[in-house]
DNA sequence: AACCAGTACATTGTGCGCAATTGGTTTGTG
DNA sequence: CACAAACCAATTGCGCACAATGTACTGGTT
């Protein structure tokens, strides 16, 4: 499969990972002031556009969502409560489940997001073909490494 | 330049960023347990590569190479340090640097680079020109967002 | 009814990533 | 030479990510 005639390490140039770390964050740093603005971060932003569009959902569907684990979403949505973003509330027919839904504060940013996309669409300056390309290349690298 | 007729909030599956976050993890996650047997984490096995190439940088021309600011290298290159991996010593000639080099396991570890680097070629799956497009566009966009 | 396996979330601990501040070092300018 | 400006790294503080463990709840079995 892979070439190994010759040993040597890899130099971080031809290293596919290390641009994909790269651009994540460099993306993420991009959206940065937008969203500081508002007084959120880029993980809370995600979890607003799940909200926005489902309205309500149980931790465990969030997670699954955004694949972050329960570890890291508690601390994150509890942030979120206290900041008047979401609410948590446990489920009454079974009390394991958590409920989140969007609170006023969350509500109230969703006109914002929308702007924040179109100019983060536009500073990217890809052409739609490039844009889903992109897309399509990254979903199947995330599918093909997920277990 | 972006449509803003119909004000709605953009879904998670329409966000290239998400896309890019999630893959991104995905693949880091992906090399995790291979790194885990050689006792480093991602970020450390990415300084690894840039000294197997360069032998001996400061720490701020490491940031460079890896986008990463110093309250990000200290603690990760001192974790470094303590695990045997780097050694760290200040310049004589000036001493606001310093310089960081490969100590015996960093060293040691450099053949196993390779064959990790096979493996996540061959586990990616994609065909060399796919894999030059994705790179292509991925450091398009990481500098259309920089700085 | 007591038990038990499975599920969902919480908690703890470690390691990034980044902003902001601090402190020591060098360089440039008068 | 003096001294301000620029520079490099360290430190502090906060917010993720994720592994590992713990806790509370549910439904099915006995």
């Amino acid at each position: 499969m892979c070439d190994m005639g010759k040993i040597h390490a890899p130099p971080l140039a031809e290293q596919l990972c290390f641009d994909l770390y790269a651009a994540s964050r460099a993306v993420t740093a991009a959206y940065r002031p937008a969203l500081t603005e508002l007084g959120i971060t880029y993980p809370q932003y995600l979890v607003l556009i799940v909200l926005w569009e489902h309205e309500s959902l149980t931790v465990r569907e969030l997670g699954e969502q955004l694949r972050l684990d329960h570890g890291t979403l508690t601390p994150l949505l509890k942030r979120m409560e206290s900041s008047g973003l979401v609410e948590r509330r446990r489920d009454n027919a079974d009390e394991r489940f958590v409920v989140v839904s969007l609170a006023g504060k969350g509500e109230s940013l969703r006109q914002h997001a929308e702007r924040i996309q179109c100019d983060m669409k536009d500073q990217l300056g890809l052409d739609p073909q490039e844009f889903e390309d992109l897309q399509t290349t990254l979903r199947l690298l995330t599918s093909r490494v997920s277990p």
